[in-house]
Order: structure tokens, then sequence, then C-alpha cells
RNA sequence: GCGCCCGUAGCUCAGUCGGAUAGAGCACCAGAUUCCUAAUCUGGGGGUCACAAGUUCGAAUCUUGUCGGGCGCGCCA
């Protein structure tokens, strides 16, 4: 199934094959780049600016060239008329039956209409979300989480094989700073008071954590058992403290005792997101672990790799990778001077390990602090024999939250709208699906509360969905009057969609796979977003300007393919956007 | 200071390998429903595309500079 695009491009090709000169010249253009929908219907359906593009190289005038190509056009049932336009725009006006084919090819297709055929190359590993299993995901999250999923299922209908990956940081010192915290409250809740850490996690949560996970074994110590001999517990001190903290749970429980807790407390929150993005309609085919890295010693494989390769060494008591020579600010430590790892070597490994895994292209989707890293860790998969290249880094730049026109503070101290899940029970998921990713992820994104849930004509999600329950009550409405819809002499009958409205409408819909085929290639979903929005529009004028089930027969035939046709795409639409089509509403 | 993202209507935003008169929603104003969902539709006003140069047939789009905003510049993760 090719794009109308795509034929009205393919004519314009063929044309320039007759034409030597022409051919030449145009060899190393793009010509469906020439080609693009109208802005003005009285420009035709498309236009190709081709003739002014050729017309350094050929020394000719873009209307002579223009004039030589339409001469050239083979006879064809899909243009009606070619006209020169302007200083040199091929204005192509298509014929009914063009777009009466797409209606047809629509309908044909349904669900699968706009995908493009499965391809098994390059085979695409999406990573997204990837938060720290130290709290719940808040409303930052949210966005990464709706931009990701959507990205990967523009992919898919681009026909990429894609995985979707989650990367649990599940190792390192946070987590010990998540294990002490969560002993704390333990103690703190079997009556041992201790002067919380100010470097703790303080939410409420961590007490739940510490209520349902097993101590058996584990024995409850006296508070001076845990502070004795800890350094001052200020602001300015806190890392100190929270270290000796963790130290300190290792000496009285054992490294054991300490596990225990750490882990049964991080695969808590990290099944606590798990549950939040699967509610939210976001899934992953695989929760990596860094822990997984770390004990099958792919770590230690990376860096041996970058080793062997001369790519790194030692200064100060460190091991370096010189990231300088890939454009970095400076050199990067992978292991410190007391021969931990930094996180640099984990994200080094783990990237490398992606590729090992088979993956031909990887995309991360990061939050904009993130920015930074990207040049180190594609410096790292070039060193390793890698292409930079392979590494795409798509940023989602952050969330402001605004009620009543104010801006609501966050942060989980104010008490405030601080969680996805608190987000989602507010606005629903469907409206926070849509528009978490109805801004470009490298735009910072106002989202307003007030919007997102009311449903009025306010929201564009409900506009979308409202068209699309129309019509599912219009066929209700049919079966109702015992009427049917007789498909196969809709066919024969769609001469009668003559309207500015009808054209207007079947050419909002012929568009969709060139939409979706846009959104996919630029990781873009608010063209989508924009697209359906103007798809519905396109609808409800048309919708409310004719009432047809009392048409005539023909008449009505050829109307309720033009609907089914419509809910098709819709449904297509905002099911790549992880939104519901409702019957009803 | 250096790097990345950005600046388009009163507000929120589209405008993606440079193209024709810069678009849409909201808000505002005026209208439409004995009729398949009015969560709808029709019409209207509203712009130095931050600013200044440059590139060319043509610039919101590319280049440079200035101003303004966000983020980042650890042997943290």
């Amino acid at each position: 199934m090719r794009a109308m695009k795509q034929i009205v491009a393919q004519l314009v090709s063929d044309a320039i094959a007759t034409l030597p000169e022409l051919a030449d010249a145009a060899a190393d253009l793009s010509i469906e780049s020439t080609v693009e929908r109208t802005r003005d219907a009285s420009h035709g359906d498309f236009a190709s600016n081709i003739a002014m593009r050729l017309a350094k190289p050929v020394r000719k005038s873009p209307r002579d060239i223009a004039a030589s190509l339409i001469n050239a056009l083979g006879d064809n049932e899909i243009i009606d008329k070619v006209e020169i336009a302007g200083p040199g725009f091929i204005n192509f006006y298509l014929s009914p039956v063009a777009f009466h084919a797409e209606l047809e090819t629509i309908l044909e297709a349904g669900e699968d209409y706009g995908r493009q055929p499965q391809r098994d190359h390059p085979k695409i590993l999406l990573e997204f979300v990837s938060a720290n299993p130290t709290g719940p995901l808040h409303v930052g999250h949210g966005r990464g989480a709706s931009y990701g999923a959507t990205v990967g299922n523009l992919l898919e209908a681009a026909g990429y094989p894609v995985s979707r990956e989650y990367y649990v940081n599940d190792a390192g010192r946070q987590m010990d700073i998540l294990g002490a915290s969560v002993w704390l409250r333990w103690l703190e809740a079997s009556g041992v008071d201790v002067d919380f850490p100010k470097g703790g996690y303080r939410g409420d949560y961590i007490r739940d954590i510490a209520s349902e996970i097993d101590t058996g074994g584990i024995e409850v110590v006296t508070a001076e058992a845990v502070t004795d001999g800890l350094p001052e517990n200020t602001d300015d001190n806190k890392d100190e403290y929270v270290d000796a903290l963790v130290a300190r749970c290792k000496e009285l429980h054992g490294e054991d005792g300490f596990n225990k807790i750490r882990q049964q407390s991080l695969e808590s929150i990290r099944d606590e997101i798990r549950a939040d993005l699967e509610e939210f309609g976001v899934h992953f085919d695989e929760w990596f672990s860094e822990q997984s890295l770390t004990q099958s010693n792919r770590v230690d494989d990376a860096l041996a790799v970058l080793d062997e390769r001369g790519m790194l060494y030692k200064k100060d008591g460190a091991t370096w990778f010189p990231s300088i020579q890939y454009g970095d600010d400076k050199d990067r430590v992978v292991v410190r001077d007391n021969g931990v790892k930094t996180y640099f070597a984990s994200d080094i490994a783990y990237h490398f390990d992606k590729r090992e895994r088979g993956y031909d292209h990887l995309i991360d989707i990061l939050g904009a602090d993130h920015h930074g890293y990207v040049t180190r860790v594609r410096g790292g998969l070039e060193a390793m024999g890698y292409e930079a290249d392979d590494l795409e880094v798509q940023f989602v730049q952050f969330v402001t939250l605004y009620r009543s026109g104010e801006r609501v503070q966050m942060g989980t101290r104010s008490g405030q709208f601080d969680t996805l899940r608190q987000l989602r029970e507010e606005v629903g998921n469907d409206a926070a699906r849509f528009y978490y990713v109805s801004r470009s992820n490298d735009q910072h994104l106002d989202f307003d509360l007030d919007v997102a849930k009311s449903q009025s004509n306010d929201n564009p999600v409900y506009y979308i969905q409202y068209a699309h329950a129309r019509i599912t009550s219009v066929f209700e409405k049919l079966a109702d009057l015992s009427l049917a819809w007789d498909a196969d002499n809709a066919k024969a009958t769609m001469d009668n969609l003559s309207s500015q409205q009808e054209k207007a409408l079947m050419t909002a819909l012929s568009r969709y796979p060139e939409i979706l085929e846009l959104a996919a290639n630029n990781r873009a979903p608010q063209h989508l977003v924009h697209y359906l929005r103007d798809l519905a529009a396109d609808f409800h004028s048309w919708y409310n300007a004719n009432k047809f089930i009392e048409d005539p027969d023909n008449v009505r035939d050829a109307r309720l393919a033009l609907c089914a046709a419509t809910k098709v795409v819709i449904a297509n639409g905002l099911g790549i956007l992880g939104v519901s089509a409702p019957d009803k509403m």
C-alpha cells in the first residue's frame, strides 16, 4: 500500500526518466521530497517544486522545465489536471477516482491502514523512563513514558522491529540509601527512634515499604547502637551521615541482612512503578537490571574491550576514558581510586551490551538534564568499535503543572501534585497520554490541569474521541431504523461524494499514512496529534452539514463509507497515541 | 564562562531536508439545534515570526552576532 504522495512522486519520477537532461540533474534528488500537499485547495492537491530545484543545474527557467515535465507525464487516471503556477510550481489536481480508491483501501486495510510492512532491519532498542527505583514516578516521568510509548508505537507502525526497555538502576549508592531509609523506618515502627537522615528518602511510601517487607532474622537494635559514633546529621554533612548509616546497618545486620532490606525495598518500588506504567498503558518488553550487568561481569568485559583497544589510562589512582577524543569537554573516570566503578562505566557497558544483543539502532529517551552524557556514551560506543550514530538520543524537556492559572509547586514536601498516579487519577489516562505528547518533546510543556481535565470543547482529546463516538452512533441509528450499510454498493456509488466538505475529509483521510511516516521518522508524535484534531474538525464540519440516513440508498451507502473510513483512521491514530476510541460518550 | 534546547496572535502551540497570502485551538464578538450525540457547527477581528546583518529567484525555516528564558558542565546517579 503506497501513500498517495508516493503515487504522485512516482508519476513525476517516471516523467523525468524520459527526459535525459533532467534525469541527470535530478539523479541526487529525492523526487518524493519535492512533492508536498498544498496548503490551499486553489493550488490543487499536490505541488512539486522540482522545476525550481532543477533550474540552476539545467540552466533553464523553472517554468520551461515544468512545461516539458508536464508534457512527459504519462496517461493515468489519478490526475485530472496539472498546472504551472507562480515561480514554477507544478500543481497536481487529482481525480475523484484517486480519493475513492483511497477510501476503499482504508476500509479494506482496517486497523492496518497507514502501517508499513514489517521489515527485519534495523532492529531498534527503545529505552525510556528508566527512573531510579527510589520512589514513585512523578509527572516528569509521565511525559517520558507517554512520549516513549508513542514513539515505540510509531516505529512499529513504520515496520521496524522495536523492543522497549526500562533500565533499572538497582545498583550503587542510591540503593544503599534507600535500604537504610527503609531500615530506619522499620526500626521507628518497632519503637526505635533515630534522627532521620537529611540525605535519606523521606516520603511516606518508605514507611509503607518498611511495614510490608519480610525482616525475619533481622533483630531490632537500639537507637544508641545505630547512631553511636556517627557524624552529625546536618545539611552540610548529610552525605557522610547517610553513608555512615548504611555502613552501620551492614555492621549490625551483616551484608546479608542489609541486602535483604535493600533488595525488597527496590523490588517493591520497581513493582509499583511497573504497575503504575501498566495502568497508564505503557508496556516494556524488558526490565533490564543494572545489578545483572555487574553480576555477569559485563561491566568488566566492556572495560576490558576498551583496555585492549588502548582506550583507557590511569591517572591519580583512577582509570580514565579519553572522551575528549570524541568531543567531550574532559576525560571521564570509569574506575575511581577506591576501586569502585562509576555510573559512566555501567552506562558504557549497558550500551555496549545493547549492541552485542543484536540491536542495530539504540534510542534513549532521556530527561533534558541528561544531555551532558550523550557525547561520552557515544564516544564509548565508538571506542568499542561501533558507530557513534548507533545511539540516538531524544530529550524530553521539563513539565510544569498549572492549575487555575497558577503554577503548581512540585516536590515531595509541598504535599501538592507530584506523582504520575495522582495526575492520572485527576485527569484520566486518555487526557494525560494525549496532553503529554501534544507538544514537541524538546519544548518545555505547560501541563494545564484545568484544560486536560475539562470534558468540553476546550479539550482536543474529547473532540477527537467524540467524532469516533458519533460515527459509532450513526451506525447504531441505522440499525434502529432497520437499515443496513451496503458496502459493495458504496464502492459503486462513491461519485456521490463530491461536495467541498467531502473532498476535504477524503483528503484528510488520505494524508494519514504520510503523517504516520513523518511522525515516526522525526520521533514527533505531535504531528499525529495535530493531524487527528484537523481530521476530527473536517469530520464534524461535514457531519454537521449533512444528515444522510434518510438519503437515497446510493448516497447513503457512499456517505456511510466515508464515516466508516473516518472511524478507522481515528481509531488507528488514537491507538498509536495510547488513547481509547470510545463508542459512546 | 562553555555546551545543549528554545523565543511565532492576548494565552497554549503547529509550521522537520528553504517555497505560493505564516496556520490551529482557547479567549473575545455575532449566529446555527422541531433533524442520525450541541463534548458539534458557521462567520468575524487579532502577527515588526525576539532583534540585526548575511546567504538566494525565494528565509519563521540556513549562517553569524545581540538580547531573553530553560537545562547541563563531579573520581554523583
